[in-house]
DNA sequence: CCACTAAATGACTCTTAAGTCGATGACTCT
DNA sequence: AGAGTCATCGACTTAAGAGTCATTTAGTGG
């Protein structure tokens, strides 16, 4: 590689460092979090349409016009892409299982809010990012930070559904089953969803919620 | 390793050859066979458990008591060992298919034949090696092998759906995004089904048949 | 203009695991 | 017993890719 690619390379998307000034270095900051983020949204990208294991280090530093080491600037290993990749994902979620948790809707009406959520989380880069590439990439360190907050997603909409058997507002059913029977069914949109496509996650999410409400009986 | 070791490794769950008398030669070829399936099924065993990247030639080969070379003797390389196991599962749906194809049942009694069949491929080994490490570590060439015969199976639970729907035993609905809901939902299952338990595939598939049928609306 | 820090990189090292090869033991048939 | 396979393995090569380090460049504040 010559002298001007390094160069043109490195002017295109580094966004040009602006004044830290004592009194304000917050934007320097800034600028640093928001390569970061930056790095980890290319490398979800990258591996959705890859793999994982197909992804180099290399790879996503191409994509980002920067050479691997700059990575190491900003990252620990590659262990810890992926580890943040699903931090970030699952935050999104957070969110969702407080308001179902506080509100005082029926278990339909949580559930509701709580699958519009998930199907968000889902059609994002970083939600199909944990379900395509899974824990399993991950050491046994990151993956044990991780198992619990997906347990609690489980946990959270087998809690929706048993209220909403108690309040009535779904029909007597085997919970856990009917819990994995829904995650598994969103979970799956993961692989098919496209950002550009007509169909939103709204619109799945509307449409899945009928079928499971309704049935396919006639 | 020991002289000794490598005989004791040798010795356990290697067939003794029998007698390949020319005049009765399959005996030996059986073994062959035999040894292959072993193989396979070994290495389908490792890769749900570890994932593919994790699983070592090594590792498979210290499963079967035997050194990473003689895996060679009866495969090509890595690659060919994955891609047989997903040949092998989808060699049990093949049948299935067919027999809804010749049957004269309703669409809906078709599902139900299907999707058992199904939950029993995603059950079994080398069905949770497809749902699990998917196509994503194989070579493109042996990618495109697979993917016309995964869109087969998803065109024919398609076909049945159009089928029911149009003979009055499945409800008007969606048929391309019901068939990914029903499939995805399946699927999922190789992610939490244990061969020990007592829950068996045919107990899931009428659950979720139930499920699919009727709702949650009470 | 100079010292200082943030950011980036070329050119390495190191490890791991896939795949190869020649030699050897085991068994059968004549 | 000797020839001829089948099956197996120890020891090796090779390639890829993660991770490191010393150095350079660019922008900033005094």
């Amino acid at each position: 590689m010559t002298r001007s690619d390094a160069v043109e390379k490195r002017a295109s998307p580094t966004v040009k460092r602006t004044k830290p000034k004592w009194g304000n270095p917050q934007t320097i900051e800034d600028q640093h979090r928001s390569k970061r983020e930056a790095l980890f949204l290319t490398a979800a990208r990258a591996f959705n349409e890859a793999g994982f294991h197909n992804t180099t280090l290399d790879d996503i530093a191409a994509r980002l016009h920067v050479a691997k080491p700059t990575l190491y600037y900003y990252v620990k290993n590659k262990d810890d892409i992926l580890l943040e990749c699903h931090r970030l994902a699952f935050a999104h979620m957070q969110d969702a299982i407080e308001e179902t948790k506080r509100s005082s809707q029926t278990g339909m009406e949580k559930a509701h809010t709580f699958l519009l959520a998930y199907m968000e989380l889902v059609c994002n880069p970083f939600g199909q990012c944990i379900i395509r590439t899974g824990l399993q990439p991950l050491t046994p360190q990151s993956r044990a930070k991780l198992l619990p907050i997906a347990r609690r997603i489980n946990a959270s909409l087998q809690e929706i559904i048993r209220q909403g058997v108690d309040d009535g507002s779904i029909r007597e059913c085997d919970i856990k089953l009917t819990t994995n029977a829904i995650l598994g069914c969103f979970n799956s949109v993961a692989f098919w969803y496209n950002e550009g496509g007509t169909l939103k996650p709204a619109d799945i999410t509307l449409k899945y919620m009928d079928l499971f409400l309704d049935g396919l009986s006639p």
